[in-house]
DNA sequence: GTGGTCTAGACCACC
DNA sequence: GTGGTCTAGACCACT
């Protein structure tokens, strides 16, 4: 079973947090195509949150054909995903640049940057 | 004369693009300690917004103790900022860190992930 | 339910005076970690204010970590709370010892004040 | 020559804390009947700030005869200022009883506080 | 002119 | 229903 973290402080609604966990644990292969999420009650429950909650997640993730409901067997994980890890990856990295861009403004060159991350990881 | 940009599509709220802006002029040494920063009326009406979105703005600055602020004077830049500038680099290397992490799970190395960045930027 | 009391004549503005209010209930027990605290709007239609001076209260105590907000589910006292107590009392104290200070640099013993402390209370 | 602390970040206006340092050195017995005190103008620059200001304290301290002006001589501390001492001592004592109430409403007994204050003083 | 406080009321997203 | 943000506008004290 899936662990999915919620942060109540976060800017980020409750659902996009949702969202976001399911896709990472689907791009690091935790989540394989055809594996059956928790239902909304199930996960809303154990969440202590509104199904309504899980639901606008799901849909999102339904949508963005992450996840695939088979009406009263449950909900999936959907067949072609690769999207999703390079997706992820692209997200990951533009935040990145964007964070960057601060660093730049804050007097900080590319590889003044780059060598700080090396001796940090 | 510090310039405020504001984007009114972001997330953050206008209060805190201006706690960002404000640091920001701060941590590249624009502005100083002891120097005044405009008074709320004259921001507020530069940047056609009302003064009590930037008041907030100046309690939450006065909170961290980079502004200080004499009732009728007017509002300066506090005396020891020394940390603000160091402060606000770490915690954007952190952040970097982190999202580096959620990568290097997603599969990719670092010098992959460096090689990206410096590919977008 | 808390009971705040204002004093509308005080120097004190009524932010202030609900953040004290609530600091109190704190310290004596009577509000314990994860009780909820009023809504915004209902304490202030409580006490006949408008809700954004409420609101600056809690903006306060949550900076101060006295309470912590769950949004669209309501305010609640923070975890961390044992220090509150004491500290409060230790202030107090201390802003005693200062005037001491100064009644015995006014020609008054120890004793001397105590006594009359006793006297008028 | 008194010197006059001011605290700019503090409820009390400029010109209270002017009031309350002069009678304070009248009731320490720094400053005597008859000693000039230094003029407006002289005092204001020396601590950077508006002759109005410092006249607004000489006013009030006229109004209460604890100073009385001499055209074209200067300023002096008042003959009979006998009283000075115990209003400043009552004041005093006031404050405390006030402080100690919140103390009470924190739980502390009486003898709890007094024992508190034995210790630390 | 400055900042400090407060009101009334609006709109938003989220639940 | 909840909190979060923002506006418009008022009044105050102090300088």
């Amino acid at each position: 079973m899936v662990m999915i973290n919620l942060n109540y402080q976060s800017r980020l609604p409750i659902y996009e947090q949702i969202v976001l966990e399911i896709e990472r644990y689907v791009a690091l292969g935790i989540l394989k195509p055809k594996d059956q999420v928790p239902s909304i009650r199930e996960l809303a429950s154990s969440l202590g949150i509104n199904p309504n909650t899980v639901k606008k997640a799901y849909d999102y993730l339904e949508n963005k054909k992450i996840i695939t409901t088979i009406s009263t067997k449950g909900t999936f994980i959907a067949d072609n995903i690769e999207g999703v890890i390079t997706d992820k990856k692209n997200k990951l990295i533009e935040e990145i640049v964007e964070i960057m861009k601060e660093l730049k403004k804050l007097g900080m060159s590319e590889t003044e940057i780059i060598n700080n991350l090396r001796k940090r990881s």
